[in-house]
DNA sequence: GGGGTGAGAGTAACAGTTACCGTTAATTTA
DNA sequence: TAAATTAACGGTAACTGTTACTCTCACCCC
């Protein structure tokens, strides 16, 4: 049997954070918010509900593009756009390709689950 | 003008163990490989060379997928395959995908330079 | 209410990476 | 080719994001 979880104030305040944001956002910046809401909060709490979150399938955790882990309340896969200026990270509205991991997967020979694809450059604000 | 750079014998071990390897190193490996060539290199030398070679457009940074950094001595964009269970990361024989840069600026309005796809599952060794 | 236990707070430890600083050696100039 | 210049080196300490530990708390079922 699957091992119980319990649906925690803080957990249920980090799953809201995320999933009412637009940003892809840090675990540093989730513990901020989360402290206005759950003053007394630890920053290992914070890193503990985002591992379970993640594993759970409830958030996605997007650990390229800088040195840190950023996190995503939609769990749905999309495609990111990484803006090399400004650091900032932003979905992009393109049908995600569901061929694609067949064709890999008949390709290679391996048993491909899921694909990623982020795009790299300048955003709006930066590209003068 | 730009800043003079120059091809030590450390930077071009580094370099050369990149370039003849099929696997994706870590830091730390390239590091065990440069000291049978260069006994007394320091880990902080293979890192400042890596990030060195890596601005420079010689060779890849792989970050995603674990808590270190990758490298790759190919430098022409390809796709990479990681099996979720041993961890080690392939290359993957598709083509890249070129025309995807250009539709995603047409669709955000942001300036693309390039992009990175991963595919994820399991490799034929971890298959049964 | 009492016993069992999953999750919390607070903090120490950890891993990968970067920065510092005195020294060495690659390149330039003469 | 020898001297001068300075980027890069080796060794190490520090830093950053993340995880693990320990003890305590709060929830749940009877």
């Amino acid at each position: 049997m699957a091992k119980a979880t319990r649906m925690t104030k803080q957990k249920k305040v980090i799953l809201e954070i995320l999933q009412n944001t637009n940003c892809h956002p840090s675990a540093d910046w989730v513990y901020e918010q989360a402290k206005k809401l759950v003053p007394d909060i630890s920053l290992g709490t914070v890193y503990r509900n985002l591992n379970v979150l993640r594993d759970s399938g409830e958030i996605i955790e997007l650990n390229y593009g800088s040195t840190y882990s950023r996190y995503d309340g939609k769990p749905q896969n999309h495609y990111h756009f990484y803006c090399e200026k400004c650091t900032q990270l932003f979905d992009v509205a393109i049908p995600v390709y569901q061929g694609l991991d067949k064709m890999v997967q008949d390709t290679t020979g391996y048993e491909v689950k899921h694909h990623r694809m982020e795009f790299y450059g300048l955003c709006n604000q930066c590209r003068e």
